[in-house]
RNA sequence: CGGAAUGUAGCGCAGCUUGGUAGCGCAACUGGUUUGGGACCAGUGGGUCGGGGGUUCGAAUCCCUCCAUUCCGACCA
């Protein structure tokens, strides 16, 4: 390609409504422009890009096996409503109405429309197991699109989903997914992480998330220092240590009219942090007697909401009461809740139950209790996992601690069962003729969002620095002086064509430009490599060549640059 | 949804306080000089000043209203 007829359309200046450096830079280098809130235009240098990403994706899916299909991004309410997520989801589904006053939405993901088509087309055992994937535009009305295609609303995503008899078939097809997956990212050249992901209400270890590990990152993940343990925080399960002391202290009650927090509790009365414990109350499950439920964690921790859904006695999904309902329930306002005296039952952290000599809110407005002891002062409650794992906890595979750092999700996969299969009656015949509901998995990349970011991981000053297998072009051409030297021109034009004939991504800048606008610009965009032509080099026999990612140039002999560059592509 | 800020040329911004011919830099275009790291000179084109309403002889500027965008937060007691 020629930059006299590609357009660049790179920016000296950072529009400033790009806060993450990804964004930034795929503005600067003209891979994207904004078209609305969310909704990004692709140039053709960034679908250059896309389309690397794409056909790695597509490469490894088929070779493990799935089969590449293309669904409609219009969906009918009539599935959603089958399968209950109509009323679910909210106002992240983009809903419409067609002429005919027909109900339509933008699909968010596909597992009603793929599902509708298996019920239809799988009708034997025999066309079991299959894996179907789409690489395809997907819609989510996000309440708050930000860092341009890293959490766009409407994104590109590679999605498949696995039908099978059995749950041994799904695993099979499950590991087989986390494999390619492995090796899409790898090839892509980003340091990733498989995680341990929530798996909501059907649990089990079903379910993984693909982190590419930067600090922009929107998720937290739990690593232990000693083993391959990673968790997202949402997941990570948090492992109380010690064993509860004696009781030393008697309880009191305690006047504080000017704590109504954690933190100036223990600033006022001079407390350990760790001796305290704060109570929330959300809304319970229809499985429980009351209508609320009062949840413990120690002052310095956070609760975990995932966690918390998770629990058979809360509702889902999660919701917090209201300072009125709190009110009417405890007979006190938020900021003087405890467990002792608690009118509503009473779940508490792990970490609670080991606690001595602490210190809670004493439902009571304006007053808490100082040194209480489980059973002594109050039966100890139920006890489950409820907090976000810190820095430094145990880690739950038994060896280690775990380090918090942070990643963005690019790929997901997971077992989903029989959720969908089952409410829109997915059924084939079995060997032994009769009908069972299909297994199903499911299984996503961001397609979009690795693109972001991959560079969030590889960029320096000067812009872009592209792993291989996603730069736009693999070669760039800079002859100097173009324009004057009939030899430079010839030289460039010969290589050109040469690395043309070759299969070579290569860009050649033939504009009329100065050498640091040509440099710039490449850099930018972030070429991997670089040769520069000009009648220095041709009167010494040499080409310049330099790599995006180190400092050092080096001289090419002249009538083997081609052959050079070619070995250089193929080691990587 | 709550809070804050912003909206003036493709991008970055000034002008608004104190109403009076809409500006600067970058980018684009033309011509020339330059040419191994974002050049220089001369010139050119490009604006519903977010929309609507009001005050006024006169509004980018003051007032009302709507909209859009960005940032922070969204129940952790």
């Amino acid at each position: 390609m020629r930059t006299t007829q590609f357009p660049l359309n790179t920016l000296k200046e950072t529009p400033n409504d790009a806060v993450v450096i990804s964004h930034q830079l795929m503005l600067r280098a003209g891979l994207i422009r904004r078209l609305s809130s969310g909704l990004y235009t692709w140039t053709p240098t960034g679908l250059r890009i896309l389309r690397k990403v794409e056909n790695i994706v597509r490469e490894e899916m088929d070779k493990a096996g799935a089969l590449e299909m293309l669904m409609p991004v219009t969906q009918p309410a009539e599935l959603w409503q089958e399968s209950g997520r109509w009323e679910q989801y909210g106002a992240e589904l983009l809903r419409f109405t067609d002429r005919h006053n027909n109900e339509f939405c933008m699909g968010p993901t596909h597992e009603e429309v793929i599902t509708d088509f298996a019920r239809n087309a799988i009708r034997s055992y025999k066309q079991l197991p299959v894996n179907f994937y789409q690489i395809q535009t997907k819609f989510r009305d996000e309440i708050r699109p930000r860092f341009g295609v890293m959490r766009s609303r409407e994104f590109i995503m590679k999605d498949a989903y696995s039908f099978h008899m059995s749950q041994e078939c799904l695993q099979e097809t499950y590991d087989r997914m986390h494999q390619a997956y492995c090796n899409i990212f790898s090839r892509l050249g980003l340091d990733f992480r498989p995680v341990l992901a929530d798996t909501g209400s059907i649990g089990g270890d079903g379910s993984h998330e693909f982190h590419v590990l930067a600090q922009s990152g929107e998720d937290a993940i739990a690593f232990s220092s000693d083993s391959d343990y990673a968790a997202n925080i949402e997941k990570a399960e948090a492992i109380a240590v010690g064993e509860r002391a004696e009781a030393t202290e008697e309880m009191r009650e305690v006047d504080t009219p000017n704590a109504k927090t954690i933190d100036e509790l223990v600033e006022q009365f001079d407390l350990a942090i760790e001796k305290t414990v704060k109570t929330l109350i959300v809304e319970a499950s229809e499985d429980c007697d009351a209508d609320f439920i009062a949840l413990c964690v120690r002052g310095d921790h956070e609760l975990n909401e995932i966690k918390a859904e998770n629990l058979a006695q809360v509702a889902e999904p999660l919701r917090f009461a209201t300072d009125e309902e709190i009110k009417n329930v405890m007979g006190a306002a938020p900021g003087s809740l405890g467990p002792v005296n608690c009118p509503i039952p009473v779940i508490i952290d792990r970490s609670v139950e080991i606690l001595s000599d602490f210190s809670a809110g004493a439902n009571i407005d304006g007053k808490h209790l100082f040194g209480i002891n489980w059973e002594r002062d109050c039966a100890t409650p139920e006890v489950a996992d409820l907090r976000n794992v810190v820095e430094g906890d145990p880690s739950p595979c038994g060896s280690g601690t775990l380090s918090i750092c942070r990643g963005i999700e690019v790929g997901h996969i997971f077992q989903l069962g029989t959720k969908y299969s089952e409410a829109l009656k997915a059924n084939v015949l079995s060997e032994s003729g009769k009908g069972q509901t299909m297994i199903m998995g499911c299984y996503g990349i961001g397609i979009t969002r690795i693109v972001a970011a991959a560079i969030e991981q590889n960029h320096d000053d000067w812009g872009i620095q592209w792993p291989s297998s996603m730069a736009p072009f693999q070669v760039a051409i800079v002859p100097m002086n173009m324009h004057k030297s009939e030899r430079v021109r010839e030289q460039a034009e010969s290589i050109y064509e040469e690395l043309k004939a070759n299969g070579v991504d290569v860009i050649f800048d033939d504009r009329k430009e100065r050498p640091g606008v040509m440099f710039a610009d490449m850099e930018l965009i972030g070429m991997p490599h670089r040769i520069v032509i000009g009648e220095r080099g041709i009167d010494a026999g040499t080409v310049e060549y330099k790599n995006r990612t180190d400092n050092e140039k080096q001289e090419l002999e002249l009538n083997s640059v081609v052959a050079k560059l070619i070995e250089l592509l193929n080691n990587k």
